[in-house]
RNA sequence: GCCCACGUGGCUCAGGGGUAGAGCACUUCCUUGGUAAGGAAGGGGUCACCGGUUCAAAUCCGGUCGUGGGCUCCA
C-alpha cells in the first residue's frame, strides 16, 4: 500500500496504481466530480496517473488556483483540436503552459492565422468544450507513437518523439477523437475549462532555432471560470495603464523620435529622474570605496580584438571611420577600466581598486527586440569594476551584495531574488579557476546567510555571476544587478599586480551592475510606482496653487520659502479654478499640493493635500518645508 | 533579422478613391472661483516617407522607415 497525506494531516492509504480520482472517489463523489487535478510532494499529478509512491498529497478542484494549470493545458488540446477540425491538413507541433496564465500552440500552417481565424477557432473551442469529453491518458510503446502519428501525417510529432530520451514513458492524452502526445497533467473534463480566450499568433521558428522552418503559433488563456477571465482581462488593463511608453510621454518625461530608434530623448523632468538615480548610486558607492571614472566613447576597434568583444560581441557593436582608422562605440565599459588599471605598476597594497563609471553605452539592438526604455540601443550602467587578489573576491562580492540589497530597499522592491550562475559548457579557462570561483562566490552568499537559487550552467562564458532578481508592485519580475567573476580580461590585457612575494600576480576583476541600466530602472520603476514616484525622485515635488489670481504674490512667496530648501517647487499661475488645478497636479502626480487661498494667506499657512488624496489641512509653511526637506533627505517612500 | 498588426493635428482616436473630423491639450477673452475638468472664441494636420495604379490617393498596390505583439537575443 502507498501512503497519501492529505492537507488535513490525515493519512490514507490506497492500492498501488490507484489513480487521484479513485482517491477523490473514495473520499466522496461530489470531489470525484469536482477534481481538476491533485499534486503529490508538490508535483503536478494527472488525475489519471498511476501513483506509485507516498507522499502528501493534494486534490485541485475548480476553485483553487492551482488547477488553472491543468485547465490551460487542456484548453491548450482543445486549441489544438479545433484548428485540427477547421483545417484537418494541418500538422500540429506542440503547445505550452508558461505557469503565466497562458498556453500556446504551435502548427505548421501555410500562412499566418488573422485575426478571423482566431475568432472561427475560438468559437470552434467553445463548441469542443460543450461535449465535455473527458481526458483520457493512455501509455504506449515508443515503436506505436511513432506508427500512429505517422500514419496521421503529423510529422512534426514524429520528430519530437524522437527527442525523448530513451527510458522515458511516452503517453497520449486523448478527448474525443483529438489525441496528443504529452505527459500532462490535464483536467478531468472539458467542462472544466469554464472560458477560453485566444490572444494572439505570431510566427515562430521550429524548436526555436532562426536556421529552423517558421511555424504559426496561437497564444490563449483560459480559466476555469468566466469570473476569473474577466479578472485576468482587467490585470492585464492595469498592467497596460502602468505601461511605462503610455506613461512616459504622459508624464513627459521622456520621448522617442524617428532619427534615433530605441534612443531615448529625456525631457526636463525625466532627466530629473535619471539624475537623481545617478546621484543616489554614486552617494552609496563613493561611501564604499568606489573611485568614478571617466572613459572615451569612441576606441580603435585593436582594443576590441584585445577585449575579445570584437570576436564575441560584434553583432551588437556600432562602428565608425577617421583619419583611417577603424573605431567603435563602447558598448561596455570594462576594457577602458582595465586600461586604466594597466597604466601604472600596482601593488597587492593597492587592491582592491573599484572603479565605477556612469559612461554612456552603444549596443546595437536587433530592430525587433527594442521595447520603451527597457530594451534600448544606448544606455548608462551604473557600472562598476574591481582589482582584487583572489583573497579578496569573497568580502568584495559581500560587500557588493549587500550594497545592492540596500539599493533595493529603497524603491521599496520586495522579494528580491538572487541566483547563482556557475559554468557554463561554453566557457574559457581552466575548471580549477572555476571551482575556486564559484566556491567564492557560493561563500560570500553563505557567509551572510543569503538565500539564493543555483542556476546551473548559466554563467558568463568568462565566470561565474551572481544576479539579482526584484519584484514590481504588480509581481512581475526583472533583472537588475548583477555581480560576475571574470579571470578572462585580466589576463588579455596581461594585468598585474606585486603581490607581497615580490612577484607578479593576476588579479581577479569583479563586474558590478546595481540598477543594471538608468534607463532600464526607470522604466521598471515607472510600472512599479504607476508615475506616482517617491518623493526624492519625482520631477515636481510640490506644486503651489492658488485659489485665485488675489493670492498669486502670496502663492510665489511660499514658494520661494519651500525651493529655499532645495526642493523642487512650482507654483500653478494659470488662470483656472483650484478643482482644475488639482486634477492637473494629481495626474502629473505631484506629491505635494500645497492650497494657498485668503485663509491661509493671513494665517501665513498653506492647506496641505498629498497626493495619495489625503487633506492634511492648514500647516505653517515653514513645516511644510521641513516636512518636505525630511522627506527628501531620507529618501522616504512615505509622503 | 524573422512572422503578424499598426502609423490621421501635442495626446487619444473616428473616417476611408473626389480636395481632412471629434474630444482633450494649446492661444485669447470673459469669469476670481476653496480640493479631480467654469464659459466663449480661435489657431493648428502636404493623413510616416518614397514610388505605382487612377481623371482623382490619406484611402488601393509595392517598397522604405518607425512602433506594437511574438520568435531569437539581452542591461
Amino acid at each position: 500500500m502507498i501512503e497519501l497525506t492529505l492537507p488535513d494531516g490525515s493519512v490514507r492509504e490506497v492500492a498501488p496504481g490507484s489513480t487521484p480520482l479513485d482517491v477523490a472517489a473514495q473520499i466522496g463523489p461530489r470531489l470525484a466530480k469536482a477534481a481538476v487535478g491533485a499534486e503529490l510532494d508538490g508535483a503536478p499529478v494527472d488525475l489519471r496517473h498511476p501513483l506509485d509512491r507516498s507522499g502528501a498529497f493534494r486534490l485541485f478542484t475548480d476553485r483553487d488556483s492551482e488547477a488553472g494549470d491543468f485547465i490551460r493545458h487542456s484548453a491548450e488540446h482543445v486549441l489544438a483540436d479545433a484548428v485540427k477540425r477547421l483545417w484537418p491538413e494541418v500538422e500540429i507541433d506542440a503547445g505550452r503552459q508558461d505557469h503565466s496564465e497562458k498556453y500556446q500552440y504551435d502548427f505548421r500552417f501555410p500562412r499566418a492565422f488573422t485575426a478571423e481565424d482566431l475568432e472561427r477557432i475560438e468559437a470552434k473551442m467553445r463548441e469542443i468544450l460543450k461535449e465535455d469529453s473527458v481526458f483520457e491518458r493512455v501509455e504506449i510503446s515508443r515503436q506505436e507513437a511513432a506508427e500512429l502519428f505517422a500514419s496521421m501525417g503529423e510529422n512534426l510529432k514524429v520528430e519530437r518523439l524522437e527527442d525523448i530520451p530513451e527510458g522515458e514513458a511516452i503517453t497520449l492524452y486523448k478527448h474525443g477523437d483529438f489525441v496528443d502526445l504529452c505527459r500532462g497533467p490535464h483536467a478531468q473534463r472539458a467542462s472544466q475549462v469554464g472560458a477560453v480566450k485566444l490572444l494572439e499568433a505570431s510566427g515562430v521558428y521550429w524548436k526555436g532555432d532562426e536556421s529552423n522552418e517558421m511555424l504559426q503559433r496561437i497564444y490563449g488563456t483560459a480559466f476555469g471560470s468566466q469570473k476569473e477571465m474577466d479578472e485576468y482581462v482587467e490585470r492585464v488593463e492595469q498592467a497596460n495603464a502602468r505601461d511605462h511608453r503610455r506613461l512616459g510621454p504622459e508624464l513627459d518625461l521622456f520621448s522617442f523620435d524617428d532619427t534615433a530608434p530605441a534612443n531615448p530623448f529625456f525631457h526636463p523632468k525625466g532627466a530629473v529622474i535619471y539624475n537623481e538615480l545617478v546621484d543616489f548610486v554614486r552617494e552609496v558607492q563613493v561611501a564604499d570605496g568606489f573611485d568614478e571614472v571617466i572613459t572615451p566613447q569612441i576606441l580603435d576597434v585593436d582594443l576590441w580584438h584585445t577585449s575579445g568583444h570584437y570576436d564575441n560581441y560584434r553583432e551588437n557593436m556600432f562602428f565608425t571611420a577617421a583619419d583611417e582608422r577603424q573605431f567603435a562605440v563602447k558598448p561596455m565599459n570594462c576594457p577602458t577600466h582595465c586600461l586604466i588599471y594597466s597604466t601604472g605598476l600596482r601593488s597587492y597594497r593597492d587592491l582592491p581598486i573599484r572603479y565605477a563609471d556612469f559612461g554612456r553605452l552603444h549596443r546595437y539592438e536587433r530592430s525587433g527586440v527594442t521595447s520603451g526604455l527597457t530594451r534600448v540601443r544606448t544606455f548608462c550602467q551604473d557600472d562598476a569594476h574591481v582589482f582584487c587578489t583572489p583573497e579578496q573576491v569573497e568580502s568584495e562580492v559581500l560587500m557588493m551584495v549587500s550594497m545592492i540589497r540596500g539599493i533595493y530597499d529603497t524603491f521599496g522592491f520586495e522579494g528580491t531574488l538572487i541566483e547563482l550562475s556557475t559554468r557554463p559548457e561554453k566557457r574559457i579557462g581552466a575548471d580549477e579557476l572555476w571551482d575556486e570561483a564559484e566556491a567564492a562566490l557560493a561563500a560570500a552568499l553563505d557567509t551572510a546567510e543569503i538565500e539564493y537559487e543555483l542556476n546551473a550552467g548559466d554563467g558568463a562564458f568568462y565566470g561565474p555571476k551572481i544576479d539579482f532578481q526584484i519584484e514590481d508592485a504588480i509581481g512581475r519580475s526583472w533583472q537588475l544587478g548583477t555581480v560576475q567573476l571574470d579571470y578572462f580580461l585580466p589576463e588579455r590585457f596581461g594585468l598585474a599586480y606585486v603581490g607581497d612575494d615580490g612577484e607578479e600576480h593576476q588579479p581577479v576583476m569583479i563586474h558590478r551592475a546595481m540598477l543594471g541600466s538608468i534607463e532600464r530602472f526607470m522604466g521598471i520603476l515607472i510600472e512599479h510606482t504607476a508615475g506616482a514616484f517617491p518623493i526624492w525622485l519625482a520631477p515636481v515635488q510640490a506644486v503651489v496653487i492658488p485659489v485665485s489670481e488675489k493670492n498669486l504674490d502670496y502663492a510665489r512667496k511660499v514658494h520661494d520659502e519651500i525651493a529655499a530648501t532645495g526642493a523642487r517647487v512650482k507654483v500653478d499661475l494659470r488662470n483656472e479654478k483650484l478643482g482644475y488645478k488639482i486634477r492637473d497636479a494629481q495626474l502629473q502626480k505631484v506629491p505635494y499640493m500645497l492650497v494657498v487661498g485668503a485663509r491661509e494667506e493671513e494665517s501665513g499657512q498653506v492647506a496641505l493635500r498629498l497626493r495619495n488624496g489625503e487633506d492634511l489641512g492648514a500647516t505653517p509653511v515653514a513645516d511644510v518645508a521641513r516636512r518636505i526637506a525630511e522627506r527628501i533627505a531620507e529618501r522616504s517612500l512615505e509622503l
